[in-house]
RNA sequence: GCGCCUCUAGCUCAAUUGGCAGAGCAACGGACUCUUAAUCCGCAGGUUCUGGGUUCAAGUCCCAGGGGGCGCACCA
C-alpha cells in the first residue's frame, strides 16, 4: 500500500520540469539522454497499460510525462496504485517515448505525500468561483490561468521595487494607527492591551511618510497593505496593497511623468509592448497620458460647464438631474466630484490624468498656484477605473489644521469617513515639510490591468470572504 | 444595505408541463508494454444548502433563513 510508505523528511529535486524541457525538449523521438534528473512534484493524471504506466507530473514549471515501465521502475505495483493529486519526487534519465513525448524514466520514486481527498475533475478543474477562493491550494494545482497571474503580481511588484529603488527607497511604517488619516475612509479598530489604547490598521501610509520626508529622506516609498472597512466588490477588497511614493521638491507633474514612465516600463518588461488588450477593448500606456481637468472632462462628458463660482442652488440642480443624491453638508467641490464620479469617471478609457480637484474634497493636496479653490491633485484613470492618486502635498501647517478642522466638521455633520486633526503630523509639518509630491497607486488594480484580469480576487491570493461554518 | 440570479455525488454537469435523482471524471475491484482527458469490464457513491408550506406526488411551485455570483449603493 503506498500510504503504508515512509515519508522522508527531505527531498532534494534536481530540476523542474520546465528546466528538463528547456534542456532536453529538442532530442528525437525514442532517444534516451543519459542525464539522469531528480524532480518533484503532483501526479496529476496516470494511464496505467498492465506492465507499462504513464504519469503526468506537475510542478511549479509545468507538466512532464512520467515513463514507468514494470521491469524499471521498483515497486511497480504501488506506483500504478497513486491517486491523482498524491506528491512524489522521482529520478531517472530523461528521455522521449516513441511517440515524441518528453519523459522521465522512472527508476526511483518516493511519496511525499498522499493526497488524502479526491482532486477535482482533470479536466474541468474548479469552476466554483467560492470554492476557487475558499481552496486556492487545490485551485493554484488545477486552474493554470491563476497560477500565472499570480506569477506576474510578484514580477510586477519586484519590478516596481527595481525600478523605484534606482530613485527612491523603501521604508516601512506602522500598520497601528492611533488616528487614522491620508485618505478618507472608514477603518478597522483593535485593541491593545498592555497600553489600554484603540488602535486603528492603517487606511494610507501617507501621513507617515511625509513625517520621514520631513524628516530629511527626501524621496521614499513603502508597498504595503492598506485596510479599509467598506463594501467589497469585484474592484474592492477590504484589505489591498497600495504603493505611495514621496519626492522631496517635486510637484504633481513630476508625479504624472513618474507614472506614464513606470506604468509604461512595467507593460514593456512582461509584455514587450504599451499596447495591451484589456477585456474586448486594448489600451495604450505609451507616455504621454493626456492631462485634462475634471471640469472639462465633465464639460464633454455630460454635456455641461460647471464652475466652483456657481451659486451653489445651481449646482445643486445640476446633481438632482444627474441623479447625484446630494447632502446638506456638500459644498460646491464635493458636488463637482460626486457629478463627476456619477457622469465621466467609468466612462474615461484612458490612460488619461484627470486634474485640478476641487480643495474642498483634497485636504491634504496644495492649493492650485493659479485656480482658487482648486488643488494641484490628479488621479489616473485607466479603463474606467481610478488607478492612482496623487498631488502636490500641502505643506503649510496652519493651511493643514485648518483643512483637518474643517473635515472634523463634515464629521461631526455625519460623515464617518472625513479625517481627524493629527497634532503630531501638524507638527512635523511646524518643522517645515519642503515642496514635495506624492503619488499612490493601487497595486491590485494596476495587477489587474495588466493581467487582463477582472475581478480584484482573481489578483489577491486569499481574498476576504465570509469565514466558512465547518 | 437593496435588487436580480444561483446552490443536485469529491469535481464538472443532467433530470420534459410537478411523476422512481442520473452521467462523465475521481475513488474502489479487474484486464492491458508507447499512453496523452488512455481504453475496456465491474462496483459503489446523495440531508438535491437548511427549515417550513402547497400537493396524491416537490430537485422542480410558495415562504423564511444560509452560502455564492453580478449589479446598485458604498468606496476619492
Amino acid at each position: 500500500m503506498a500510504e503504508m510508505r515512509p515519508i522522508p523528511y527531505t527531498f532534494r529535486p534536481t530540476a523542474t520540469s520546465a528546466q528538463v524541457r528547456h534542456e532536453h525538449g529538442s532530442i528525437e523521438d525514442g532517444a534516451e539522454t543519459g542525464a539522469e534528473v531528480t524532480i518533484a512534484g503532483r501526479l496529476m493524471l496516470r494511464r496505467v497499460q498492465g506492465k507499462l504506466a504513464f504519469g503526468t507530473l506537475q510542478d511549479s514549471g509545468g507538466r512532464i510525462q512520467l515513463f514507468a515501465p514494470a521491469k524499471v521502475t521498483p515497486e511497480f505495483t504501488d506506483f500504478c496504485e497513486l491517486n491523482l493529486g498524491d506528491w512524489i519526487g522521482v529520478t531517472g534519465e530523461v528521455m522521449k517515448t516513441r511517440k515524441g513525448e518528453l519523459s522521465v524514466k522512472v527508476q526511483q520514486w518516493e511519496l511525499l505525500a498522499p493526497a488524502r481527498r479526491p482532486f477535482p475533475d482533470k479536466w474541468h478543474g474548479i469552476s466554483d468561483p467560492d470554492l476557487r477562493y475558499r481552496q486556492r491550494y487545490v485551485d493554484l494545482w488545477v486552474t493554470p490561468e491563476a497560477r500565472e497571474v499570480f506569477i506576474q503580481r510578484s514580477r510586477i511588484v519586484s519590478l516596481i521595487r527595481r525600478w523605484l529603488e534606482d530613485r527612491s527607497f523603501e521604508v516601512e511604517t506602522p500598520i497601528f494607527h492611533p488616528i487614522p488619516g491620508g485618505a478618507l475612509a472608514r477603518p478597522f479598530t483593535t485593541h491593545h492591551n498592555a497600553l489600554d489604547t484603540e488602535l486603528f490598521l492603517r487606511i494610507a501610509p501617507e501621513l507617515y511618510l511625509k513625517r520621514l520626508t520631513a524628516g530629511g529622506l527626501e524621496r521614499v516609498f513603502e508597498i504595503g497593505r492598506v485596510f479599509r472597512n467598506e463594501g467589497m466588490s469585484t474592484r474592492h477588497n477590504p484589505e489591498f496593497t497600495m504603493l505611495e511614493l514621496y519626492q522631496a521638491y517635486a510637484d504633481y507633474s513630476d508625479m504624472m511623468e513618474l507614472v506614464e514612465q513606470l506604468v509604461s516600463h512595467l507593460a514593456m518588461e512582461l509584455h514587450g509592448t504599451t499596447t495591451l488588450a484589456y477585456g474586448d477593448r486594448s489600451i495604450d500606456l505609451a507616455a504621454p497620458w493626456r492631462r485634462v481637468t475634471m471640469l472639462e472632462l465633465i464639460a464633454e462628458h455630460a454635456g455641461v460647464e460647471l464652475d466652483l463660482e456657481m451659486p451653489l442652488k445651481e449646482l445643486r440642480a445640476h446633481a438632482e438631474r444627474f441623479g447625484v443624491p446630494v447632502k446638506s453638508s456638500y459644498g460646491p467641490g464635493k458636488i463637482i466630484l460626486e457629478i463627476y464620479e456619477k457622469t465621466t469617471e467609468a466612462e474615461l478609457w484612458g490612460p488619461v490624468f484627470v486634474t485640478d480637484y476641487p480643495k474642498e474634497v483634497s485636504p491634504l493636496s496644495r492649493d492650485h498656484r493659479s485656480k482658487p479653490g482648486f488643488t494641484e491633485r490628479f488621479e489616473g484613470i485607466v479603463a474606467g477605473r481610478e488607478l492612482c492618486n496623487a498631488f502636490s502635498e500641502l505643506i503649510d501647517p496652519a493651511e493643514q489644521r485648518a483643512r483637518m478642522e474643517d473635515q472634523v466638521a463634515q464629521r461631526e455633520a455625519g460623515d464617518d469617513e472625513a479625517m481627524v486633526v493629527d497634532e503630531d503630523y501638524l507638527r512635523a509639518m511646524e518643522y517645515g515639510l519642503p515642496p514635495t509630491g506624492g503619488l499612490g497607486i493601487g497595486i491590485d488594480r494596476l495587477v489587474m490591468l495588466l493581467t487582463d484580469v477582472h475581478t480584484i480576487r482573481d489578483v489577491v491570493l486569499f481574498p476576504t470572504l465570509r469565514p466558512e461554518q465547518f
